[in-house]
DNA sequence: AACGTGCCTG
DNA sequence: CAGGCACGTT
């Protein structure tokens, strides 16, 4: 260590003081001086005796358990959700196909034999493929109706894939000995005849290169297609005769059901009050006619949104169907063995309705279980803290609670309503106290008259005494998850404050919470999709809730690498984003001294280069700046307000200096300060206070022993914060 | 020399 | 928050 204050003392009479402490940022290098100097300042400060240096295995998700329920949960619904998207759409009646075909299994043989089990869902699946595929080619290939594609369409798919590439090569030995009398027209026509086996992307390519190629070329690409042409009405035909089969079973299906259900059921069905299975059968019929009577280009004209409707209206039918013999009372046992319809329609609708029940009720038993512990005075008894010891970071939806109306209305897309608290003043500026002793400023309890209100308007309790601020107020912004420490903190003050919980969880939470996420899903979403040439026609409404993996993996596998930009094949930012500076205030919770080899690490979807690098270091470098210019105000505050001992410093969620960081770190509040946090700003704040009283602040250098003593106290960084999609993952949960 | 840090400024 | 600077460390 070079002798610092030697050459602060020469700075001291330049122009800018030099106070360069080189602070070194890996733990092991601290010199013996500091660690004897800090054990000096500790035992002072600190009677207790408890060791700062302790060092804090940083237990991951401890919540997890709870924390992925919830989350499965929600993504299960939303799975069903995004089953209800236009495209998707499709996929249900293919589920509902291959329902039947397991429920059925051997009991109807005729639906297996029929192709309406295969060719049936390949149908579908194409018609909405080639019909979004004239407007916007990517979007037959997005990734959009996978997520509720199974292993049997996957299959399918696979098939498919490698018929169309046979077919391909066949057409391209075909082509070479064609002759070369084709209109080129051709092209156009198989494009909308067969788009099936073309991909429309590919078609399009053609197109353009057409139009460069020299004549030669142009002939041979003629042949190309008029080949392509023959075989496309060769599938057309028989798919055409499937269709016919098809429709054969469907009218057989039609009459047992009509054998089955009395008159009633089909007037309804002439009523235009469709049962399940005219609804079947007449999207199928359509589909039929549409292939028989019309061109391919018209049987691709059904809207994606109908297929959702249709569904939807089974669903309906299936459940009144479902309903209809019971309210009869006598025909209760006679349904299941000779209707053949209802079982799938009835498992699909079944299935649905206890998942959704499953998920809600258990949604709203956590939800309540934590509401319900809200206002008990003991808070460990829902959260033990040896149980869940190093909760400090928890990914969990519970801790939205610790959330108020108030404070969420601050974070509506990027429109931050300032917080009052924000622009506190200067501790100079403060009139001072009549009386101190008993006020200390630290205190949200306290009756400091000069500052503003408290911005989440919780009443604070008349006769409360205002003098034991942290054992006596109410935290708004307390967390249910209190953490292991064995820091030299207030014992008596932290775990008063620790049973204390915020009394103010607004009702209308959850409905902010969701316009919360949302639009930080919507920032982090947009901003990978931008780049994203796979669904430029998705409005970013849609595309929110997709990982750029997903998306990626997509284009990968269905689409060709070369019509992909270079951002779409790597999750690599040229630039660090608002969100990863959101990121970084988040981390400073954890570590005010990262190194860079860290930052490398914790922002993996950034490229790395010197500039980047240096820019995160200079954030950080900016952050603590600020920290400890609070640091040294609100020290110097309280010397003013005549605190005498580092006891009377203890900072909690409520005290101002707390507010001030939440403000500068976490804005919009969406983030649950680790608890870890606030005891090392109470350090830091005693260390200030007890330089300042020490005199010591007369060296230009004196906060290099702070700087120095805070630098060992970061904490690890949780494993989340790696992940690029961590805001989200974050501030979802 | 390259890098990290803190201070100051805008 | 970033740029510029001085300085310490490697």
């Amino acid at each position: 260590m070079p002798d610092h204050d030697s050459t602060a003392l020469l700075s001291r009479q330049t122009k800018r003081r030099r106070v360069d402490i080189g602070v070194k940022r890996t733990v092991g290098t601290a010199s013996a001086f500091f660690a004897k100097a800090r054990a000096t300042f500790f035992s002072a400060m600190n009677p207790q005796g408890s060791e700062q240096d302790v060092e804090y295995s940083v237990v991951q998700h401890a919540d997890g358990e709870k924390s992925n329920v919830l989350r499965k949960l929600l993504k299960r619904a939303n799975s069903y959700e995004d089953a209800m998207m236009p495209f998707p759409g499709a996929t249900i009646i293919s589920q509902l196909l291959k329902n039947n075909m397991n429920k059925n299994g051997g009991t109807e043989p005729s639906f297996q034999a029929s192709g309406l089990s295969s060719t049936g869902s390949e149908v579908h699946q194409e018609d909405i493929c080639s019909n979004s595929s004239r407007d916007s080619p990517p979007e037959c290939l997005s990734p959009f109706g996978r997520p509720t594609m199974s292993q049997f369409d996957m299959d399918r798919l696979c098939d498919e894939h490698l018929r169309a590439k046979r077919a391909r090569v066949e057409n391209i030995i075909r082509g070479m000995s064609h002759s070369p009398s084709v209109a080129l027209r051709g092209n156009e026509n198989e494009r909308e005849m067969a788009p099936q086996s073309v991909s429309p992307r590919e078609s399009y390519r053609e197109n353009k290169r057409k139009q460069k190629l020299p004549q030669q070329q142009q002939q041979s690409f003629q042949q190309l297609v008029s080949a392509r042409k023959e075989q496309k009405r060769e599938e057309r035909r028989q798919l055409k005769q499937q269709l016919e089969d098809m429709q054969k079973q469907l009218r057989q299906l039609q009459e047992k059901f009509y054998q089955i259900y009395d008159s009633t059921d089909s007037e309804n069905d002439e009523d235009g009050n469709l049962s399940e299975d005219s609804m079947r059968s007449e999207i199928l019929e359509a589909r039929a006619q549409d292939s028989v009577g019309r061109s391919d280009n018209e049987m691709c004209e059904l809207d994606p949104g109908q297929f959702i409707d249709r569904a939807r209206a089974l669903i309906r039918e299936q459940e009144m169907a479902e309903n209809k013999p019971k309210r009869e009372g006598s025909h209760k046992e006679r349904d299941p063995g000779p209707n053949s319809l209802q079982p799938e329609g009835k498992h699909l609708a079944e299935t649905l309705k206890q998942e959704l029940n499953t998920a809600m009720s258990q949604v709203v038993d956590t939800v309540v279980k934590v509401f319900s512990a809200k206002p008990s005075r003991q808070v460990p008894q829902v959260f033990p803290p040896l149980q869940i010891p190093q909760a400090r970071f928890a990914v969990n939806g519970e801790n939205h609670n610790f959330h108020t109306a108030n404070q969420r209305l601050q974070c509506f897309g990027d429109v931050i309503i300032p917080n009052p608290l924000d622009t506190f003043g200067s501790v100079q500026m403060r009139v001072p106290q009549t009386r101190r002793k008993p006020c200390p400023w630290w205190s949200a309890k306290t009756p400091r008259t000069s500052l503003p209100p408290a911005p989440r308007g919780h009443h604070q309790p008349l006769h409360q005494s205002p003098c034991r601020p942290p054992r006596a107020s109410p935290s708004t912004f307390r967390h249910p998850f209190p953490s292991l420490d064995g820091l030299p903190v207030s014992e008596s003050n932290r775990c008063s404050h620790r049973l204390l919980l915020g009394k103010d969880r607004a009702s209308p939470e959850s409905l902010d919470l969701t316009r919360e996420t949302t639009s930080l899903r919507t920032k982090m979403s947009s901003h990978h999709l931008s780049h994203h040439p796979c669904s430029p026609a998705h409005p970013p409404s849609t595309a929110e809730g997709l990982s750029l993996s997903l998306i990626k993996s997509e284009c990968g596998d269905l689409q060709d690498m070369s019509e992909i930009s270079p951002y779409s094949g790597s999750a690599m930012q040229e630039g660090l984003s608002p969100n990863h500076l959101k990121k970084a205030k988040l981390m400073f919770f954890y570590t005010r001294y990262p190194s860079s080899n860290m930052l490398k690490t914790y922002f993996s979807d950034v490229k790395f280069n010197r500039c980047i690098t240096s820019q995160l270091i200079k954030w950080f470098s900016n952050f603590r700046e600020f920290y400890y210019i609070q640091m040294e105000k609100y020290a110097r505050q309280a010397i003013n307000d005549g605190v005498t001992s580092t006891e009377e410093l203890s900072i909690t969620r409520d005290c101002e200096l707390y507010r001030a960081l939440n403000m500068h770190y976490n804005k919009a509040n969406d983030f649950e300060v680790p608890e870890r946090f606030l005891e090392v700003a109470q350090i830091t704040l005693r260390e200030f206070f007890n330089a300042i009283i020490a005199g010591k602040d007369v060296d230009p250098s004196w906060k290099k022993a702070i700087y120095k003593v805070i630098c060992k106290l970061d904490s690890e960084v949780p494993e989340i914060f790696k992940s690029p999609n961590c805001l989200q993952e974050l501030l979802h949960e």
